[in-house]
DNA sequence: CTGAAGTGGAACACCTCCGTTCCACTAGAG
DNA sequence: CTCTAGTGGAACGGAGGTGTTCCACTTCAG
């Protein structure tokens, strides 16, 4: 979608984007309006550029999943043992902040590259989990799909921690990290 | 408001309610039709138990708080360990089913008896938590409105486990026990 | 200055949901 | 049977969000 496009104009559609995934992170079911006044920009300019609430709705999915895509790379999962892995990745993702609301509350926005409720939808992501399994640093006990899930609902507390409360960003992800590594690793044997 | 309620009344107005949770924690945006028909009534009867939209809400509160509450004295959050206290909490929290979603995605539902963002709002909670750190089943490190979020996150991550997945309850509930039980333990000494 | 690009406001028709009213239907008590 | 409680459908006006059009304004390149 964003071909040719320089200046002015990459400059409002991004700022319409990041005010899209801040306000639908909040609320999914938001009006044009609200994004509109986020990006600080008037409804026309917003209907200029986002014809319908769908294209918004895709393009938002597209940033999305890019952002995703580069804090995932940035955690070279496959270096390591497999519990620091999954350490790295919640410390990237956390940064992804106001997207891991619109993530979590609205699983489907990112179309078909939904991370969160898929059985073992990434395969990156299974073969970290499996290799924790193999080198004990992982719960054998606990299989990927539940780890997705409890890495996304630990990342989407920690950050509701951050914005509704005052919280301290590196505090807070130091208790996601600390609360993670806690729950994944093997039990001491008793 | 269920004031000398029986029979037909109660039933159909336990319907609507239960409905409501149901549909609300599911989509809390969802229109009234959609309740109406969860609850497999015409949207007119729904209206003549709840005029406006507002009132059902306040009727959700009322009754989810209720379950809240009930859950919640189960608990015997005074009883054993800190540790032992939470894990219980988990448990009957657990079987909250679907209201466990409306709690979380919509924190303000309940009215001032929110549960979840508070810094430290029930104090049976917060003392819990206070015994687990004194009797050092409960990390000292883990302050008890983040031991809040981290239960309900891992709550509702499992009930959405279970509704969108096939996952069986019960495997579901001890895997939300055994991460929680593993994220809240002390450290050893390394 | 002139023209083009980018923008924002106002107004409109359309749609959905909400709240209301009215009427017809059914089941059960007497 | 008759009367009543409970219900559901149809229809309407109002409110708010959406998508569109038109026009006035500012900024900047030439």
């Amino acid at each position: 979608m964003p071909e040719n496009e320089r200046g002015a104009r990459a400059r409002t559609r991004q700022a319409i984007l990041s005010a899209a995934i801040d306000v639908l992170g909040q609320n999914p079911a938001a009006a044009l309006s609200e994004i509109a006044a986020a990006a600080e920009v008037g409804r026309t300019t917003l209907h200029r550029y986002f014809p319908e609430r769908s294209d918004l709705l895709r393009a938002v999915a597209a940033e999305g999943s890019s952002r995703l895509d580069r804090a995932t790379a940035s955690a070279k999962l496959s270096e390591g043992s497999g519990a620091d892995a999954l350490l790295r990745l919640c410390r990237e993702y956390f940064d992804l902040g106001s997207l891991l609301s619109l993530i979590f509350t609205d699983p489907d926005c990112l179309g078909g590259a939904t991370p969160i409720l898929d059985d073992g939808c990434d395969d990156r992501f299974t073969a970290m989990i499996d290799r924790g399994h193999r080198d004990g640093t992982i719960d054998i006990a606990l299989p990927a799909p539940w780890l997705s899930s409890l890495m996304w609902s630990q990342l989407y507390a920690g950050w509701s921690y951050v914005s509704q409360q005052g919280a301290s960003r590196h505090e807070v992800l130091e208790l996601v990290v600390r609360t993670v590594d806690g729950a994944v690793a093997p039990r001491a044997v008793s």
